[in-house]
DNA sequence: CTGTATCCCCGAAGATACTG
DNA sequence: CAGTATCTTCGGGGATACAG
């Protein structure tokens, strides 16, 4: 959704052309909140739609529920319908977003040692990388 | 650059919270040219600036310059300009940015895997979840 | 509760022209 | 050659209102 990668890659694929594999899974994560919905279905099970407004608390409505339709489209979360008087909707990681954890761990990783390492250098300042980021 | 993540990634950062590493990786190649260039400068070495506008046959002239700028900024790359008559300018993976390909090689594979078996799975069809994507 | 429909804003991406 | 400056376009993200 956030994600010019996300369109291009559809655009190749839907031309036959799967060459893009890493841009492929870059596309699976891109989004604003993909990334900790993924973490969060993942260590801390099965959520409904409202619990997800909770945990995220900067989140829109609209937001949520695109990134959630998005997932489910790439199939990295289930959605199961509960029946009844008022049916319960739950959000599940799936077997495939479950095969992506080790990537997105390896992702923690690196950006944790990466952020210690930037905070003991004095030379660079985090602050000033912001704004020169402008 | 391409990203909502990168931008709420430096907001954090500026703030002292340092509680978004996963996020921190994901900005890092967030940026529809990231992946690729990081890629060619790692396998095929340190190229000029019209070399990676030769091999990226679609990117734009404002667009490269941004990305090699931002690259730099997060130091995945080195800038080495040659004196001369007409200095030439060199750019080149960075022991930081070599330390991320681990990370760009888990995403490969996974991508390749992924997108392996969706090709075999008539159920899915890609190019309708192409379309499902608009 | 779990969404969809609408409208707005802003920044990334692109095209083009200009510069040292 | 290696960029910067300017303008336009397009889509993601957000707020709000409405619906089943």
């Amino acid at each position: 959704m956030t994600d010019a990668v996300r369109k291009s890659v559809q655009e190749k694929l839907a031309q036959g052309d799967f060459s893009c594999t890493k841009e492929f899974t870059l596309a699976m994560f891109s989004g604003k909140w993909k990334i900790v919905i993924l973490c969060n279905l993942y260590y801390h099970g099965p959520f409904r739609f409202n619990e997800l407004m909770r945990l995220l608390p900067r989140v829109s409505h609209k937001v949520l529920a695109s990134q959630l339709r998005e997932l489910q489209e790439d199939q990295l979360i289930d959605r199961t319908t509960v029946p009844g008087a008022q049916p319960e909707v739950y959000y599940a990681i799936s077997p495939v977003g479950r095969s992506l954890m080790p990537v997105i761990d390896a992702m923690h990783e690196w950006g944790d040692q990466r952020l210690r390492a930037l905070r003991v250098q004095p030379q660079f300042n985090i602050n000033q990388a912001a704004e020169n980021h402008r």
